[in-house]
DNA sequence: CGTAGTTACGGAGATCGTAAACATC
DNA sequence: GATGTTTACGATCTCCGTAACTACG
């Protein structure tokens, strides 16, 4: 049995069954591929291609289990090979971030400002996307760790690690009648028109949650995927914006006002995502520290062994 | 990378750094695993062995983290060559439990009985040992199952579920003064001169605290691995002896009498552990199930997983 | 000087790519 | 006939075993 046989395979499954596609992909010939799956289909004994007449159609039943297997010793693979990097050098490599908009532009520039310094010869990337594409990066090893709120799918694979909590602020154009309300409430938000974030994102669950138990049914006259496009509205006049009050700088932001909104949803829980079983290399322990100083390298360690 | 590499890596440390012995086992020449072990060091980029000039003498720190990873890795690949042996015939291979005399020689036959019957193709194996030795063959993958009571050192890579419970009695030579006792009581077990089980079996350490708590301190004149040579030295009139209940069968042991002793003892509990991440071939789930009927398929794998 | 590990080298065997045949749509 | 898979075959490379060499006790 061969290392290399179970990358094919994979590759075969994950490029949904097109075996030259999975060729292409690795950089080799097609019958190559075909050859070795044979041999790996003779030396376990099954089938583990459905094959109709010379054309691939499935994954057998014993194949299914195999491929479950082969997916995690070829992880282990690349844990080996990053146990042997991060030992060459504690302080080269790479780090990979998949995250959102809000936590990329607001959450995280002092983190990697400090973190690019203190580590040069790390690179870092990062990667933006919604929580669901966040959770499939990770899965799938593009990136190294997941930095989201909420929504993020939860599944044995992944652990969750939480970092910071976050509420909301109403903002709106200077002058704006809720400015001078004593107490924001629900009621007086829903008689405006609401610009606030995409459904998929950053525990918009929870905004809504709000409004429905008071039966108040916003106005929502426009969602955004980022707190940015969101303040670009409401300096427009569209209407007034709920968003991260973190999103919010006074200095910066002079054409606008916040009003904090922390007594009026529940807040929201900022978390780091790591797939289970991947061997971090020390300066990504080093990061989440800094992004989170309660989660040492001792209690990262213990949640992901749990 | 290849699975040879790390199979030489794993058998060197196996074989306390000695790679002659190493190559000798793995049925190969030194040389060969010399070379292969340098390339895995090159691709790695770190040295995995420490040499003192011509001299393994030790692991690098890498190389332990890198010799875990690899365990897990070749276990898989034996998890692999089970996942095919079963799908090709799944009532065809063979079946190897570690457990101690007591259920090898009371608790088993019968379920053995019933399995033989119905996979006549599956060769059964009996290992005996104490419950160290058998933990240690369920660990080395020597033993697909573990069936023992108690003592079961706790450890994550094992995985335990509980069977039956059972309780102790006393035995003595036909005529002996207990058996005309109303209620038999610790006070009075210690008068006698006691036979019982070897320490590091079946409970005995429950036995002692019952002995203990009571401030008595028994009188225990021999220690046996198993119930036979109990009852044989009972029959000779060493003493009274205590053991498990399920081990008296009154039709065969004609020359002896029990009096239940489950009110003065804790009861034990016979357990099943399993190697946690192995892959069990279906006939096991139908062992597993016919020892202990609550230990369905489902319930197996859930406390597997969890 | 015996034991244990590395280097050197040659042969057997495997892997991979090209070319061609073949099956499905 | 287009797309995609398997078979055939030859060049290359890898792996393994023997033999010789080297270091340590």
């Amino acid at each position: 049995m061969k290392l290399q046989q179970l990358r094919y395979f994979y590759e075969i499954a994950k490029q949904g069954l097109n075996v030259s596609l999975a060729a292409e992909k690795l950089h080799t010939s097609q019958p190559g591929i075909s050859k070795q799956i044979q041999l790996l289909e003779e030396e376990l004994g099954v089938d583990i291609l459905v094959r109709h007449g010379k054309r691939v159609t499935g994954i057998t039943e014993p194949g299914q289990t195999i491929l479950l297997i082969a997916e995690r010793m070829l992880h282990d693979m690349e844990n080996l090979k990053r146990v042997g990097a991060d030992f060459v050098n504690e302080t080269v490599g790479s780090l990979s971030i998949a995250t959102t908009h809000t936590q990329a532009r607001y959450a995280l520039p002092s983190v990697i400002k400090t973190f690019s310094e203190r580590y040069p010869g790390v690179q870092l990337r990062l990667h933006q996307g919604n929580p669901t594409q966040i959770v499939e990066m990770v899965l799938s090893g593009e990136a190294d760790i997941a930095i989201a709120t909420e929504a993020i799918a939860l599944c044995d694979e992944l652990v969750m690690l939480p970092c910071h909590q976050w509420n909301r602020c109403v903002i709106t154009q200077p002058g704006h009648p809720l400015l001078s309300e004593r107490t924001l409430t629900l009621e007086r938000i829903a008689e405006y028109p609401i610009i606030t974030y995409d459904f998929a994102y950053s525990g918009r669950s929870l905004l809504n949650k709000a409004f429905t138990e008071h039966n108040l049914s916003p106005n929502v006259v426009l969602t955004a995927i980022d707190a940015d496009v969101i303040k670009t509205y409401v300096e427009l006049g569209l209407g007034i914006g709920i968003m991260a009050s973190q999103a919010f700088d006074p200095k910066r932001d002079r054409n606008l006002r916040a009003i904090d909104a922390g007594h009026l949803f529940e807040p929201s829980t900022t978390k780091i995502g790591i797939h289970r079983g991947t061997y971090l290399r020390g300066y990504t322990y080093a990061f989440i520290e800094m992004f989170a100083p309660h989660l040492d390298r001792n209690t990262i360690e213990k949640a992901m062994n749990a």
